[in-house]
DNA sequence: CCGCCCATCTGACGGAGTGTCAGAAGCACA
DNA sequence: TGTGCTTCTGACACTCCGTCAGATGGGCGG
């Protein structure tokens, strides 16, 4: 029922197997080094050294692989996603911020190709990408969510906060601000110095702990 | 010498200077409908109701009319980047926030479409859309900055926040909350919920006055 | 009002990418 | 080695790209 098929419908072997991930393979190699806009089903043809005719024996254009791509990441950013779920609060919360916003920073920097289309795809109301974003997020925010209201609850935040709110601008921050990374260093700012301020400032949001 | 040229370089008149607007907005049209994988020099020129030939003589290619788009997106936000001059601190400083995420975000939702193109090929590391995307953020990250510069002067926020970091986290939650808004509303948060809890985020991260 | 001039537009074309199909090639197994 | 199924691809019709020489048209001096 989950076996992967080829674009007739028809269930595919080992060998076949074999070739949709090498065009898959150098679909996201052409994408980190060209661009979203610029990759063309015959670049990846010729890239795998195979006619286009096989390409579109597995995906029906480009954005079909790409999508193909997409639904890899959230099997991927599981573990990390696992990070959000435990009890930050206090001290040895700020700790574990840490490591979720490094360890989500360098998820980043592996799959920022495919990440940026999925997002923009999704942006652009493109139903099977939204869906995997939803996919992709909503562990993210159930996490969130559930840190910032059980604060709420606690009395640490205010309850004109809303929490999906707070969730999405940190889910927001810690999906851009890798983006931003070079243009900061370059202006001084380190890795290290973004990765500990967007800890502090998503362990203050979330936890209702003071900032610092 | 800022006067707008053909693609031969050529300083073009009245007329010329109409096809081409009418050029932009087929472009803008389309790429609000079809997304930005999708729009083609031919299809613009349909559009427009002329030939092809006319829309590559003044755009090298359909990335070329979107760039032409993005750069009138730092002037047109101009306004809005005025706002977050101003002095936010104390509860009237909260106001000021509240209305500046509220323009920010309707600019957002008119610029949608330019806006996502614009970060995609800056993020991708194309150098001119970089330079444009430096021109459109250097305002709201230098007024933010001196904020959060002032506000640890003043002992507010700790010196271990990194300023442009702060900064750059608010900016991307501003930049990405408008795509979420949609399903934030399927799931219960209104748009005025959301603009007064970034507002909130955003006035006690860069004032550093406390979060309720 | 004419005819000229030059800015602007476009038909027509060679080349490249898209997407499909029938049949060739590869492979497993008898 | 032959058979039958899976996988691959040459060849094709079509669309889009990007260019150029020449057609068009509208403003202006006469």
């Amino acid at each position: 029922m989950s076996d992967t098929t080829a674009t007739d419908g028809r269930v595919i072997g080992e060998r076949a197997l074999q070739t949709r991930r090498r065009i898959l393979e150098a679909t996201a190699a052409l994408l980190r080094e060209q661009g979203a806009l610029d990759v063309k089903a015959m670049d990846v043809a010729r890239e795998v050294g195979t006619s286009p005719a096989t390409f579109y024996q597995y995906f029906a254009d480009v954005e079909d692989a790409i999508f193909a791509l997409a639904l890899e990441l959230p099997e991927k950013v599981a573990p990390i996603q696992t990070q959000f779920e435990s009890d930050w609060s206090g001290p040895a919360g700020l700790d574990l911020a840490r490591q979720a916003v490094s360890d989500y920073t360098d998820f980043w920097d592996e799959n920022a190709a495919v990440l940026r289309v999925l997002l923009l795809r999704a942006d652009e109301r493109d139903e099977r990408f939204r869906q995997v974003r939803r996919d992709y997020n909503a562990p993210f925010m159930t996490a969130m969510v559930a840190k910032v209201r059980s604060a709420q609850d606690a009395g640490r935040i205010a309850k004109v906060i809303d929490a999906e709110a707070t969730a999405g601008a940190m889910l927001a921050a810690l999906d851009r601000l890798p983006n931003y990374r070079e243009g900061f260093e370059k202006r001084g700012t380190s890795r290290e110095a973004m990765i500990e301020t967007v800890a502090r400032l998503l362990h203050s949001s979330l936890t209702g702990e003071p900032l610092s």
